[in-house]
This record gives structure tokens, sequence and C-alpha cells, in this order.
DNA sequence: TAAAAAATTGGAAACGTTAACATCTTCTGA
DNA sequence: TCAGAAGATGTTAACGTTTCCAATTTTTTA
């Protein structure tokens, strides 16, 4: 591999010489211009990133950390931090948390290593004090989908609570009075967060709430399958369903088509995070919009500024839920 | 930070006896090991990994380049490529290419500046040329989803044309004799050698092959449906139908409903890919199986065994399809 | 007990780059 | 025509590691 002082004999000039011309920083003479140029094409000079970041102290590498990156929410995350990484000239190293506290410490071992600027990190699974023991030691870590009370300006978070609030209000103002919730067994923040907002929706309407009306399972297709046959066993009255996310809603889906319950005609149904199979499923879903894009967008700005020391606060910390209506909800009436 | 030298002025010894606490070299003494391990937890010490790529000229990376992160296909690809990559304490660099040459060419030359061990490259609109002159100076460089003769060692592909081939003779199977086969209107080489098996297959079967049953979109489910309904309006008869992906049989299966088009009773659909959605879908869809994480893994490991300029051919460059029967197809009878 | 062997340590040269500083040209304008 | 400014270039010291080699200490063996 050729290196700078290659291209220094070739072109005939000191190796300061071709740093000015790589980097071209304004001092250098034309003749040694072109000369640089076509001794580093002649020998296809690549610069040597570690070296420089040894020097610059900076590895132009914004480093991502998500609980598993085959799944296309976290897809979508990555893709909107990429687009703002590259107006600024970085790239993406990217850690799969594998939704585990250990897999998650070790992806962030190794980002810190590797990348000490700017950091997006996911991760549910890690205890609070071990994030705030990173976030201070690197002053570009930044938290998405996590609101830290200690550390709040570093944080990018989601009103989960306030999701499923709007949508069991939207279930109940459709005249529905028997509403399941379908949660996650996972025990993180959001699965709490959210099932709070159902029951204080409930509550508000002076509706009750009892728990069987409640099943948690593994926050994916087959776990919303099991659920809510569960549910369908109980042998209770049900005219709507809210789920913990879409995927636990397909899964509704499946078990209802399997029991011939129609949906939205017998059944009314909404999801959560307005994914990117929420589209997909019959019928289309009615779900709740998690912008997750304009956060990884916010968290990613947020990230690079503060790796800067600039001071800086985001416009918006805690990001709020929309509705978006398709065709998985009907009115009720009657009992 | 601390660096290497705090560490040895706080526990007494010299940098060489740090560093070879810290790369467990067995040459360290007892005393010296716990005098060096106590002084890097209080001074916080993490090793330079620019430094360090610097000296030992390896950055423990794999590169990966991608059309779409934000596409489960992808996400299920880097997810497999990022199991290989920890077994072997790598981590991932990941670059996009956002389907266009430009694009591609940034990312990967950006990708081998700072990695120019390993790399995994999906790349469909740069020419074969320019890839060889990359695989060429980048000895780990593997291509993935493409194959180019001249370096058919450094490829992992997948055979489109066997996998249109397979579901359509599984349609003539069926006593489809009305094909139509909806394709990509990108201009790569997938598109074409899917839409060359479908043909072979019809010729083959002796059934006419005329190009009215073929129509060509954007490959997502928008370009699906209009697709479909450009072939509804022609009013030829079809009983079957090919997409060239499952986003585009997710369209077509919209357009249907619209006009009231049972599948599988009135029509039956193949899509290609198996990906997350062909699951969700209404009814579910029957597809063509890529089996894109064991062509991940493969990848990753013939990467990074040229690498290490071993001599290593895969058992299989070439992956074939495997037809996945759902629900989307029937048996068709009469004329 | 002394010499040889083994284990442990430190010094210093790399790795490829950037940037501060010094030097040497070449203009500019009076 | 010459002083001074401006421009171009080179020298060299960092950056934080690893590793070779030599020096020192400890252990072994006869």
């Amino acid at each position: 591999m050729a290196t700078i002082k290659d291209v220094a004999r070739e072109a005939g000039v000191s190796i300061a010489t071709v740093s000015r011309v790589v980097n071209n920083s304004s001092k250098a003479g034309k003749s040694s211009i072109t000369a640089v140029q076509c001794a580093m094409k002649k020998l296809g000079y690549r610069p040597n990133v570690n070296a420089r970041a040894l020097v610059s102290q900076n590895s132009n590498t914004i480093g991502v950390l998500v609980s598993d990156i085959s799944d296309p929410f976290f897809g979508a995350l990555i893709k909107a931090v990429d687009q703002v990484a590259r107006e600024n000239n970085k790239h993406l190293l990217i850690g799969n948390g594998y939704h585990d506290a250990d897999s998650e410490r070790e992806a962030i071992e190794l980002l810190i290593n590797s990348c000490r600027e700017s950091l997006i990190i996911h991760a549910k699974a890690l205890s609070a004090e071990e994030l705030i023991g990173f976030a201070n030691e690197v002053p570009g870590l930044v938290l998405i989908n996590r609101f830290i009370p200690e550390i709040a300006n570093r944080c990018i978070a989601f009103d989960n609570f306030q999701g499923t609030y709007m949508a069991t209000e939207f279930l109940i103002n459709n005249g529905h009075k028997h509403i399941a919730y379908i949660n996650s067994n996972h025990q993180i923040d959001d699965a709490s967060e959210r099932q709070a907002g159902y029951l204080k929706a409930l509550k508000d309407h002076h509706l009750p709430s009892p728990m069987q009306y409640i099943a948690a399972a593994d926050s994916n297709d087959q776990g919303g399958k099991s659920a809510m046959i569960e549910l369908l066993s109980k042998n209770i009255p049900i005219s709507a369903v809210l789920t913990y996310n879409d995927f636990m809603a397909a899964g509704v889906l499946s078990a209802l088509e399997e029991n011939n319950i129609a949906v939205p005609e017998k059944i009314s149904l909404i999801g959560f995070d307005n994914s990117l199979i929420s589209r997909y499923v019959h019928p289309k879903l009615t779900t709740i919009n998690y912008p997750i894009e304009i956060m990884a967008k916010q968290a990613t700005q947020l990230s690079l500024k503060l790796a800067q020391k600039e001071q800086y606060t985001p416009e918006t910390c805690i990001f709020s839920p929309t509705l978006v209506k398709r065709l998985s909800v009907n009115k009720h009436d009657g009992e």
C-alpha cells in the first residue's frame, strides 16, 4: 500500500506538501498540486484513516447501537442516522444489542473504543446507572427511545403513555367498552408505559379495567397470536383489542381469522409503531405512529453538536404519537 | 482521556509492560499485572483503536455495503454478517448505496479507506469493471448477490433464473396457462435473469409467451399495484401472476382486492424473496425463498479467509432458490 | 555456589499522518 | 532597486500503540 512518503518521493516534493494537496489546504503551489495528484493516481494512494484519526483525535464515525438490525423499525432508524451522517461526511459503525444486557454492554464498549465522538444508543436492557456512566464518559453519546432524567438533555424519547392513551380513547369514542390490551412480556419501560396509558384512558372515561383484559407475550406475531387465543378462551366480551406493536397485531389478525372473527366487523384492532407491515396486513392496520426517522435525525444532530462541545438543546426531546387511521377499527353499537 | 503512558506512570512500570498486560501477552509478571489492572481501572483507560490499527495495520472491522438499510432484506443480510463478525471479534461499518452508482462508488471508497481487510459488497448499480478494480485493490472484498466471471471466486450469488423458472413451472403444473410476469424496471441483472427464467419455463412447456403478459414497474408495492392494473386493463385472460419480489406482490394483492378479484380463487400469485412481509399479507404469499442469511454468512467467512490470504473456496457460490408454498396459489381447471 | 537458563522489564523505533515552525522564493510597490 | 509582504515548501515533533532487542532480575541446574 502506497503511503504519503511514496507519493512524496514520486512527485518529488515533501510529505507536508502532499498532505496539503490531499487536504487541499490553500498553501500549495499549482505545479506541486498537479505533480502530487499525478503521483497519487499512479500509485493508487489512499490516506490511512487510522493515522489520520490518531493525529486528529477524531474518527469521522458515528456509532449506532440498535437491538436488532433486521427489524425494519431499526432499519428506518439507522437509515435516518445515515442521512444526517452523510451530510456531515461521517460514516456509521453499527452495533447489535440482541435485546440483551451483556450484548448491549459489549457493543457499547466496542463502539466507544472505536468512536469516542458521536454515539446513538438504543439500549433497553442496560440499567440507567450504567448508561449514565457511559454518557459521562462520552460527551457525544445520545440515548434514543429512552428517557433518563439525570441526563435528560442527552435523550430523544417517545411518549409511549400518550400513544396507548390516544388509541384507547379513540376506541372508547367509537363506542367500545370492552377493550383488551396485549402487552409485551419484555421487562422494559415501554411495556409498562404503554400499559399505563391504556389503563389511564379507561379510568378517565370511567370504564372498568379488569386485569383479565390484559395479556402479555413475546412482542412478535407468534406472541400476539397466542395472547389473542388466550383472551378468546376466557370467553369474556371483547369488542376491541390494542396491541403493544404491529407485529403482535398481525398475530392477533391470524388468530381471529382462524376463529372466523371478522376484523373490524366483530373486533376492532389497533397496533403500535406504524411499521412497514401495518400497511401490508389485511385489513390495513389502524395504528399509532412512532416518528422514528425524525427522532433519529434529531438524535444524530444532537450527538454531533454535543461532540463539538456546543451547547445545544433540541426543540423536542419527547416526541408525540399520532393516530394513523386505516381499516381495522369500526364503530361499536350497543353493549 | 487516559493513555497508555498515564497508566504506565500510575502503575510505576513502562508502557511496554502495560501493553503486555492489555494484550495479555505471556511475558508479564504477576505483580505488574495487578498494578497495571488497578491503574487501568482507576483511570478508566481505553486503548486507542486508531493507534492500534495503525501499528497492526488492521482495523478489526468488516465493511458492508447494501442498497438500503431500511429494507428488511438487507437488514437480514447485515444481521447475518454481524453474527459471523461477532464470532471473530470484528465489528461492522455500514455503507448505504441508495440504489445509485455514484453513491455506491462513494460508499465503497469510504469503506475501503476505513477497512482495507474485509468488505462485503452488495452493488447493483456499479459496472463490473469498476467492481473488478476494487476487488483487485482489496483482497478481502467479496461481492454478494452478484456474479462477475472474472472474479468468480469472490462472488456469492443467487440463481435468479432458476427461481422464476421454478415458480413458473409450479404454476404450469397447477394447470395455469395464462401466467403474467411483473418485473422490476430497474436496469439490473436480477430483473433480466428473472424474466428469462419465466420465459424459459413457458417455452419448455410449449406455452406461448406474448410480451403483453409482461409488465414492468418500480419494485415496490405501488409499482406492483399499477403494473397489475395495467395488466387487467388489457383485458386478456390471466389465471396467475408472478412478481419480481414480494413487495410488488403485495401491490398486486391491493389491486386485485380493489377489483374484487379473489386470490387465489380467481388469480394465483407468487412472489419472490420470501421476505418478512410475505407472511403478513393476505392470503399468505407463496414465494421463492432467497437464502440471504446463509449467503451472507458464507460471504463473510469467505471475506475473512481471503483477508488472511488463505486460499479458500466456499462449498457453494451460487445458491439455489426453493419454493415456499403458502396460500396464494390454487389449481386451475379448464382453459 | 556459580554459571546457565528463564522470566521479566524497559528503551526505542516503527506505523502514516497532520500542523507548527522555519526557510526559501517570488512578488509588490514606492 | 530593494525592503517587506505573501506564497510555497521542507523539517520535525507529535498522536498512542506494538514489538524487537537488550538489559536486568530471578530461577534452575550441576
